[in-house]
DNA sequence: GAAATGACTTGCATAATGAAAGTCAGCCTG
DNA sequence: CAGGCTGACTTTCATTATGCAAGTCATTTC
Protein backbone atom coordinates (compact mmCIF):
# COMPACT_ATOMS: atom_id res chain seq x y z
CA UNK A 1 0.00 0.00 0.00
CA UNK A 2 1.05 3.51 -0.80
CA UNK A 3 1.55 5.45 2.82
CA UNK A 4 2.08 8.84 3.30
CA UNK A 5 4.35 10.76 5.73
CA UNK A 6 1.43 13.56 6.92
CA UNK A 7 2.49 16.20 9.10
CA UNK A 8 2.53 14.83 12.79
CA UNK A 9 3.17 15.07 16.32
CA UNK A 10 6.86 13.91 16.24
CA UNK A 11 5.71 10.03 15.96
CA UNK A 12 6.83 7.71 12.78
CA UNK A 13 4.43 5.48 12.19
CA UNK A 14 3.02 5.26 8.64
CA UNK A 15 -0.52 6.92 8.07
CA UNK A 16 -2.95 5.66 5.32
CA UNK A 17 -4.82 9.13 5.10
CA UNK A 18 -5.07 12.08 6.93
CA UNK A 19 -8.50 10.93 8.78
CA UNK A 20 -8.12 11.35 12.53
CA UNK A 21 -9.77 7.88 12.42
CA UNK A 22 -7.47 5.97 10.13
CA UNK A 23 -4.27 7.58 11.77
CA UNK A 24 -5.42 6.30 15.11
CA UNK A 25 -6.09 2.99 13.47
CA UNK A 26 -2.78 3.04 12.46
CA UNK A 27 -1.61 3.53 15.85
CA UNK A 28 -4.04 1.40 17.88
CA UNK A 29 -5.94 -0.81 15.20
CA UNK A 30 -4.95 -4.01 16.50
CA UNK A 31 -6.41 -6.28 19.13
CA UNK A 32 -3.17 -6.18 22.12
CA UNK A 33 -2.01 -2.38 21.75
CA UNK A 34 -5.47 -0.66 24.01
CA UNK A 35 -5.09 -3.69 26.14
CA UNK A 36 -1.79 -2.25 27.41
CA UNK A 37 -3.50 0.60 27.79
CA UNK A 38 -6.18 -0.63 29.89
CA UNK A 39 -3.73 -2.09 32.10
CA UNK A 40 -2.40 0.84 33.27
CA UNK A 41 -5.41 2.49 33.74
CA UNK A 42 -6.37 -0.28 35.78
CA UNK A 43 -3.02 0.72 37.91
CA UNK A 44 -0.37 -2.29 36.30
CA UNK A 45 3.34 -0.64 35.90
CA UNK A 46 5.49 -3.75 35.15
CA UNK A 47 5.73 -6.21 32.66
CA UNK A 48 5.12 -9.42 34.54
CA UNK A 49 1.79 -7.77 35.81
CA UNK A 50 0.89 -7.50 32.01
CA UNK A 51 1.67 -10.79 31.20
CA UNK A 52 -0.78 -11.48 34.40
CA UNK A 53 -3.91 -10.44 32.62
CA UNK A 54 -6.77 -12.60 31.51
CA UNK A 55 -5.83 -12.19 27.60
CA UNK A 56 -2.65 -13.75 28.09
CA UNK A 57 -0.31 -11.31 26.22
CA UNK A 58 2.15 -13.21 23.87
CA UNK A 59 5.77 -11.96 24.87
CA UNK A 60 7.11 -11.18 22.06
CA UNK A 61 3.58 -9.21 21.05
CA UNK A 62 3.62 -7.15 24.53
CA UNK A 63 7.45 -6.17 24.03
CA UNK A 64 6.68 -5.12 20.55
CA UNK A 65 3.39 -2.92 21.64
CA UNK A 66 5.11 -1.76 24.90
CA UNK A 67 8.28 -0.25 22.28
CA UNK A 68 5.69 1.23 19.90
CA UNK A 69 3.64 3.02 22.43
CA UNK A 70 6.66 4.48 23.52
CA UNK A 71 7.62 5.75 20.33
CA UNK A 72 4.96 6.93 20.04
CA UNK A 73 4.66 8.64 22.99
CA UNK A 74 1.99 6.77 24.32
CA UNK A 75 3.84 5.65 27.49
CA UNK A 76 6.73 6.20 29.02
CA UNK A 77 9.48 4.23 31.01
CA UNK A 78 10.34 5.06 34.62
CA UNK A 79 13.26 3.67 36.85
CA UNK A 80 12.29 2.02 39.22
CA UNK A 81 15.13 -0.10 40.26
CA UNK A 82 18.37 0.95 40.20
CA UNK A 83 20.43 -2.21 40.52
CA UNK A 84 19.25 -4.14 38.89
CA UNK A 85 17.47 -1.59 36.83
CA UNK A 86 13.98 -2.06 36.15
CA UNK A 87 11.26 0.35 34.91
CA UNK A 88 7.61 0.92 34.96
CA UNK A 89 5.63 1.72 32.14
CA UNK A 90 3.49 5.12 32.73
CA UNK A 91 0.55 6.94 30.60
CA UNK A 92 1.97 9.97 29.56
CA UNK A 93 -0.78 12.89 28.59
CA UNK A 94 -1.31 11.38 25.13
CA UNK A 95 -1.89 8.38 26.75
CA UNK A 96 -4.34 9.52 29.20
CA UNK A 97 -6.12 11.10 26.56
CA UNK A 98 -6.63 7.56 25.28
CA UNK A 99 -8.92 6.53 27.85
CA UNK A 100 -11.85 8.28 26.22
CA UNK A 101 -11.34 5.58 23.50
CA UNK A 102 -10.87 2.67 26.13
CA UNK A 103 -14.34 4.16 28.17
CA UNK A 104 -16.34 4.30 24.95
CA UNK A 105 -15.39 0.32 23.99
CA UNK A 106 -15.72 -0.19 27.77
CA UNK A 107 -19.46 0.74 27.44
CA UNK A 108 -19.81 -0.49 24.33
CA UNK A 109 -18.78 -3.80 24.71
CA UNK A 110 -20.78 -4.40 27.62
CA UNK A 111 -23.73 -3.24 26.52
CA UNK A 112 -23.53 -4.66 23.04
CA UNK A 113 -21.44 -8.09 23.44
CA UNK A 114 -21.87 -8.60 27.25
CA UNK A 115 -25.49 -7.71 26.85
CA UNK A 116 -25.02 -5.90 30.71
CA UNK A 117 -26.28 -2.45 31.62
CA UNK B 1 -4.70 -19.49 22.30
CA UNK B 2 -7.45 -20.76 24.65
CA UNK B 3 -10.77 -19.39 23.38
CA UNK B 4 -14.13 -18.94 25.54
CA UNK B 5 -17.48 -19.05 24.61
CA UNK B 6 -18.71 -16.17 26.72
CA UNK B 7 -22.13 -15.40 27.32
CA UNK B 8 -22.97 -12.59 24.37
CA UNK B 9 -25.35 -11.05 22.72
CA UNK B 10 -26.73 -12.87 19.57
CA UNK B 11 -23.27 -13.01 17.77
CA UNK B 12 -20.59 -15.64 17.57
CA UNK B 13 -16.98 -14.33 17.89
CA UNK B 14 -14.54 -16.09 19.90
CA UNK B 15 -13.62 -13.95 23.10
CA UNK B 16 -10.13 -13.75 24.66
CA UNK B 17 -12.14 -12.83 28.46
CA UNK B 18 -14.79 -10.95 29.93
CA UNK B 19 -13.74 -7.30 29.32
CA UNK B 20 -15.88 -5.42 27.77
CA UNK B 21 -13.12 -3.89 25.93
CA UNK B 22 -11.16 -7.20 25.11
CA UNK B 23 -14.45 -8.20 23.66
CA UNK B 24 -14.83 -4.81 21.74
CA UNK B 25 -11.52 -5.20 20.28
CA UNK B 26 -12.28 -9.25 19.26
CA UNK B 27 -15.04 -7.33 16.96
CA UNK B 28 -13.16 -4.25 15.93
CA UNK B 29 -9.88 -4.66 16.59
CA UNK B 30 -8.13 -3.83 13.02
CA UNK B 31 -6.91 -1.43 11.11
CA UNK B 32 -10.51 -1.59 8.68
CA UNK B 33 -13.57 -2.52 10.45
CA UNK B 34 -13.99 0.67 12.22
CA UNK B 35 -13.24 2.83 8.82
CA UNK B 36 -16.42 1.36 7.27
CA UNK B 37 -18.53 2.34 10.46
CA UNK B 38 -16.90 5.56 9.67
CA UNK B 39 -17.72 5.26 5.71
CA UNK B 40 -21.22 5.08 6.82
CA UNK B 41 -21.20 7.91 9.46
CA UNK B 42 -20.18 9.81 6.77
CA UNK B 43 -23.19 8.88 4.29
CA UNK B 44 -21.58 5.99 2.03
CA UNK B 45 -24.03 2.71 1.68
CA UNK B 46 -22.45 0.99 -0.96
CA UNK B 47 -19.64 -1.31 -1.96
CA UNK B 48 -18.14 1.04 -4.36
CA UNK B 49 -18.80 4.01 -2.37
CA UNK B 50 -16.47 2.27 -0.06
CA UNK B 51 -13.66 1.44 -2.29
CA UNK B 52 -13.43 5.13 -3.12
CA UNK B 53 -12.35 5.97 0.43
CA UNK B 54 -8.54 7.17 0.51
CA UNK B 55 -7.34 4.78 2.62
CA UNK B 56 -8.00 2.07 -0.56
CA UNK B 57 -9.88 -0.91 0.99
CA UNK B 58 -8.68 -4.18 -0.30
CA UNK B 59 -11.33 -5.47 -2.14
CA UNK B 60 -11.31 -8.83 -0.28
CA UNK B 61 -10.44 -7.44 3.30
CA UNK B 62 -13.95 -4.89 2.71
CA UNK B 63 -15.96 -8.03 1.49
CA UNK B 64 -14.74 -9.58 4.57
CA UNK B 65 -15.05 -6.98 7.13
CA UNK B 66 -18.66 -6.37 5.49
CA UNK B 67 -19.46 -9.86 6.40
CA UNK B 68 -18.29 -9.59 9.75
CA UNK B 69 -20.06 -6.46 10.64
CA UNK B 70 -23.04 -7.70 9.56
CA UNK B 71 -22.70 -11.40 11.14
CA UNK B 72 -22.20 -8.96 14.16
CA UNK B 73 -25.28 -7.22 13.77
CA UNK B 74 -23.54 -3.70 13.81
CA UNK B 75 -24.28 -3.13 10.00
CA UNK B 76 -27.24 -4.42 7.83
CA UNK B 77 -27.88 -4.94 3.90
CA UNK B 78 -30.91 -3.35 2.82
CA UNK B 79 -32.10 -3.68 -1.26
CA UNK B 80 -31.97 -0.75 -3.25
CA UNK B 81 -32.55 -2.69 -6.49
CA UNK B 82 -34.78 -5.08 -7.38
CA UNK B 83 -33.52 -5.88 -11.06
CA UNK B 84 -30.42 -6.33 -10.66
CA UNK B 85 -30.81 -7.32 -6.98
CA UNK B 86 -28.86 -4.46 -5.22
CA UNK B 87 -27.97 -3.96 -1.85
CA UNK B 88 -26.46 -1.21 1.11
CA UNK B 89 -25.42 -1.12 4.08
CA UNK B 90 -26.70 0.45 7.26
CA UNK B 91 -26.03 0.60 10.25
CA UNK B 92 -28.02 -0.99 13.32
CA UNK B 93 -28.59 0.64 16.74
CA UNK B 94 -25.62 -1.58 17.61
CA UNK B 95 -23.85 0.26 14.78
CA UNK B 96 -24.93 3.54 15.24
CA UNK B 97 -23.71 2.85 19.09
CA UNK B 98 -20.12 2.48 17.71
CA UNK B 99 -20.45 6.08 16.81
CA UNK B 100 -18.49 7.27 20.26
CA UNK B 101 -15.58 4.92 20.07
CA UNK B 102 -15.39 6.44 16.58
CA UNK B 103 -15.98 9.90 18.15
CA UNK B 104 -13.16 9.60 20.44
CA UNK B 105 -10.33 8.19 17.95
CA UNK B 106 -11.63 11.11 15.57
CA UNK B 107 -10.73 13.98 18.94
CA UNK B 108 -7.85 11.91 19.59
CA UNK B 109 -6.31 11.62 16.35
CA UNK B 110 -6.64 15.06 15.48
CA UNK B 111 -5.06 16.29 18.99
CA UNK B 112 -2.60 13.58 19.01
CA UNK B 113 -1.50 12.78 15.46
CA UNK B 114 -2.41 15.57 13.89
CA UNK B 115 -1.41 17.98 15.96
CA UNK B 116 -4.93 19.93 15.41
CA UNK B 117 -7.08 21.43 18.30
C1' DG C 1 27.39 -21.79 43.93
C1' DA C 2 22.47 -22.89 42.61
C1' DA C 3 18.14 -21.47 41.80
C1' DA C 4 14.96 -17.71 41.15
C1' DT C 5 13.21 -13.30 39.19
C1' DG C 6 12.22 -9.82 35.80
C1' DA C 7 12.25 -8.64 31.30
C1' DC C 8 12.79 -9.75 27.27
C1' DT C 9 14.50 -12.25 22.41
C1' DT C 10 14.49 -16.03 19.03
C1' DG C 11 12.60 -19.66 16.20
C1' DC C 12 9.15 -21.38 13.79
C1' DA C 13 4.47 -22.81 12.27
C1' DT C 14 0.10 -20.88 11.25
C1' DA C 15 -3.03 -17.11 10.05
C1' DA C 16 -4.03 -12.54 8.20
C1' DT C 17 -3.05 -8.93 4.95
C1' DG C 18 -2.75 -6.79 0.52
C1' DA C 19 -2.10 -6.33 -4.58
C1' DA C 20 -3.75 -7.88 -8.70
C1' DA C 21 -6.50 -10.44 -11.51
C1' DG C 22 -10.58 -13.18 -12.33
C1' DT C 23 -15.68 -14.11 -11.99
C1' DC C 24 -20.50 -13.44 -12.68
C1' DA C 25 -25.16 -11.73 -13.18
C1' DG C 26 -27.72 -8.44 -15.14
C1' DC C 27 -28.29 -4.38 -18.01
C1' DC C 28 -27.22 -1.35 -22.27
C1' DT C 29 -25.83 -0.19 -26.97
C1' DG C 30 -25.42 -0.95 -31.75
C1' DC D 1 -28.13 -10.62 -29.93
C1' DA D 2 -22.93 -10.11 -29.49
C1' DG D 3 -19.95 -7.31 -27.00
C1' DG D 4 -19.02 -4.18 -23.49
C1' DC D 5 -20.08 -2.17 -18.95
C1' DT D 6 -21.22 -2.00 -13.95
C1' DG D 7 -21.56 -3.51 -9.31
C1' DA D 8 -20.09 -6.63 -6.20
C1' DC D 9 -17.50 -9.62 -5.05
C1' DT D 10 -13.69 -14.26 -5.12
C1' DT D 11 -9.41 -16.24 -5.94
C1' DT D 12 -4.48 -16.46 -6.02
C1' DC D 13 -0.33 -15.80 -4.04
C1' DA D 14 3.54 -13.35 -1.93
C1' DT D 15 4.47 -10.89 2.23
C1' DT D 16 3.77 -9.79 7.00
C1' DA D 17 1.93 -10.54 11.63
C1' DT D 18 0.52 -13.56 15.24
C1' DG D 19 1.15 -16.83 18.82
C1' DC D 20 3.36 -20.58 21.29
C1' DA D 21 7.45 -22.41 23.26
C1' DA D 22 11.94 -22.07 24.50
C1' DG D 23 16.17 -19.56 25.26
C1' DT D 24 18.89 -15.53 27.18
C1' DC D 25 20.87 -12.57 30.58
C1' DA D 26 21.83 -9.67 34.43
C1' DT D 27 21.28 -9.52 38.94
C1' DT D 28 19.66 -11.35 43.69
C1' DT D 29 18.49 -14.32 47.09
C1' DC D 30 19.20 -18.78 49.43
Amino acid sequence: MVMARINTTQNDIDLRSSCPVACTLDLIGDRWTLLVVRDIFKGKRRYNEFLESAEHFPTNILADRLKRLEAAAVIKKVLYSEHPPRYAYELTNKGLELGKVVEAMYHWGNKNILGKS
